[in-house]
DNA sequence: TGTTAGCACTCAGCACTGGCGAGTGCTAAC
DNA sequence: GTTAGCACTCGCCAGTGCTGAGTGCTAACA
């Protein structure tokens, strides 16, 4: 497709782009990178190179920068993937081990060590309760007219709600609920539980069944999302960094899109679920986002549930180093 | 301290200011607020109040506007708090409605509605369990090695955690343990158990009494910031509206205080818990927040649990009307 | 045929300029 | 005490010319 000396140049052009955020001439590649051959040869390739769409000039009388399409071909020819150095592995294990072992913080942790090493703003989308069946349903009584509801899932995935018993449903009508429903329900899987009208159970007692109905949404609702549908930022500020976005206007498009959490759990869950997926600048479907890139890599726990993490940086972005995190992060999540 | 006259040029300027972030001349207040009197005349009372300290000029030939002690002489001298339109109140209480029948997402969607309606970025800080005390512990097997640890408090709340047990720690052995932590330890305060050491009452098994201990304080660090300790951040694009934020180095600088967690739990609780609480520009600790107002009101639920709701927007903010919201807000989350 | 040196050309960025308009402070008259 | 008039200040803006980086083209060379 492309003759070794135009990748030579197209990945000479795409390297020092990442580095500099500045367009690239002919002379500055013939000085960095020893091609051999002086900046009017370089000068032919490149016109060729944006003839082919893999390079565009901001204008006349400046250097080259990569296209969408330039660096696609860069991030599917980086032939063996880099890896992490041994020293940059040691710090991720370490912190990453110490995040790992509690339970409640992991995604807000996990996603401020990514943005942290990236220098890029992260997402982490949390496990999602993947074929999660009931395990157990409980109601604790706190006085005599409030009680904690709560649904345990066969993850260890905990919901749990406070109800006041409204007027004519008594303690007990909810305590016989709850056997009835772990008599019944138990091992049903998340997702008929969504679909399941509880009013119909709880019709039995004389009053208050709807408050249980809605108790009861409320908590199955909480399930697939407590933790699964979760989606959590890391250094957002971090996209402030990057000068091509410091224009305002387009960063608060960017900020405006991180804001929506349903937009952005469909963006990131939407990825293939290979190693670690990119999709460059337009590739993304989000128009304000026609100026980032977003590498996304899946985690896949134990119990079958399965997470994301991604970040999102200018396409100028440095593909290889983050690839490769988050490749290595992924790894060690899910061998926990 | 102020005669009458210059008051009224003072609360014209602090009003129009906020309105159109523009330097207020002479001529303008003439025109605009019917104060009966002349430009010139303006002219001597403004430059009265900026030999005071009440008003700034940013350069020679330009208007004036309110310095941080103008601002605080107008929202201390509001004399009758303003009320809400019917209208935004009706708003306001349907909307509330919903988001606080859910216990779950409460703190997401209340920083929503909050930036919403104010157009500024909100801050919500989780109740926080006062003075709760252990309802009970349960253990739920998952299965032969795994199961969840879960702490209730009187207030409701709780915390969980999937535990694997190490090796020389049985089922039972943990089902004991939590049978003694019930007879033992119902009815201590959080405080308490915070301070408290379980690998003492856990020794008495073989082996695993540090696992138990790692995770009992887990939970009970879990508890205390579960909810209270929770900083929610509500429209934090927000910010980026205001002209005074079109430079991006100050926006930075205040970004990276909302991303500190812990700093904003601190600011914001730091606040008297009066009704509503003002700090202006350099009244705030931060130096980032030179150029911000922070408005904190403050909740108080049944429980005995409080929490804060802020507003921070810049100096030239709308604190009438932001106020009269947060008392309205406030109160009707503290009466549920 | 591919490579290279030389040269004219383009264009963003920057510093400088002068005009404009908003707004002030001062003075003198009311 | 208030007001009109006036000179003065200064940010903003548009226009101008210069500089330097980088290009494309052409002609010469291996």
């Amino acid at each position: 497709m492309l003759d070794a000396r135009k990748r030579q140049v197209l990945f000479a052009i795409v390297q020092d782009y990442i580095q500099t955020a500045e367009p690239i001439g002919s002379r500055t590649i013939a000085k960095r990178h020893s091609l051999g051959v002086s900046p009017a040869t370089i000068r032919n390739e490149m016109a060729d190179l944006e003839e082919l769409g893999f390079l565009a000039q901001p204008h006349t009388s400046a250097g080259r920068i990569p296209s969408d399409r330039g660096y696609r071909f860069y991030v599917d020819a980086m032939e063996v993937l880099p890896v992490l150095t041994a020293v940059e592995a040691e710090i991720v294990k370490r912190q990453l081990g110490s995040i790992l072992r509690g339970q409640q913080m992991m995604l807000d942790a996990l996603a401020r060590l990514v943005s942290s090493l990236t220098n890029y703003t992260s997402i982490v989308i949390g496990p999602q309760p993947h074929q999660a069946r009931l395990k157990l349903m409980q109601v604790i009584p706190l006085d005599e007219n409030r009680a904690v509801l709560m649904l345990v899932l066969d993850t260890g995935m905990v919901a749990n709600e406070v109800l006041t018993l409204p007027q004519g449903l008594a303690m007990y009508d909810l305590l016989a609920f709850c056997n009835y429903v772990n008599l019944n329900l138990a091992g049903t899987s998340l997702r008929k539980l969504k679909a399941m009208h509880f009013e119909a159970y709880a019709g039995q007692f004389h009053a208050g069944a709807q408050a249980v109905e809605q108790a009861m949404d409320s908590l199955i609702a909480g399930l697939s999302r407590s933790e699964g549908d979760r989606v959590v930022l890391g250094g957002a500020t971090n996209i402030m960094n990057q000068p091509e976005f410091r224009d305002i206007a387009k960063l608060r498009a960017i900020m405006r899109v991180l804001d929506e959490h349903e937009l952005v759990l469909r963006l990131v869950t939407s990825a293939p679920s290979t190693s670690a997926s990119v999709s460059i600048g337009a590739e993304n479907a989000i128009e304000a986002l026609r100026d980032c890139s977003l590498i996304t890599a899946t985690y896949r726990l134990s119990g079958g549930q399965t997470g994301h993490i991604s970040v999102l940086g200018p396409t100028r972005m440095e593909y290889a180093r983050v690839i490769a995190l988050l490749n290595y992060v992924t790894k060690l999540v899910s061998e926990t």
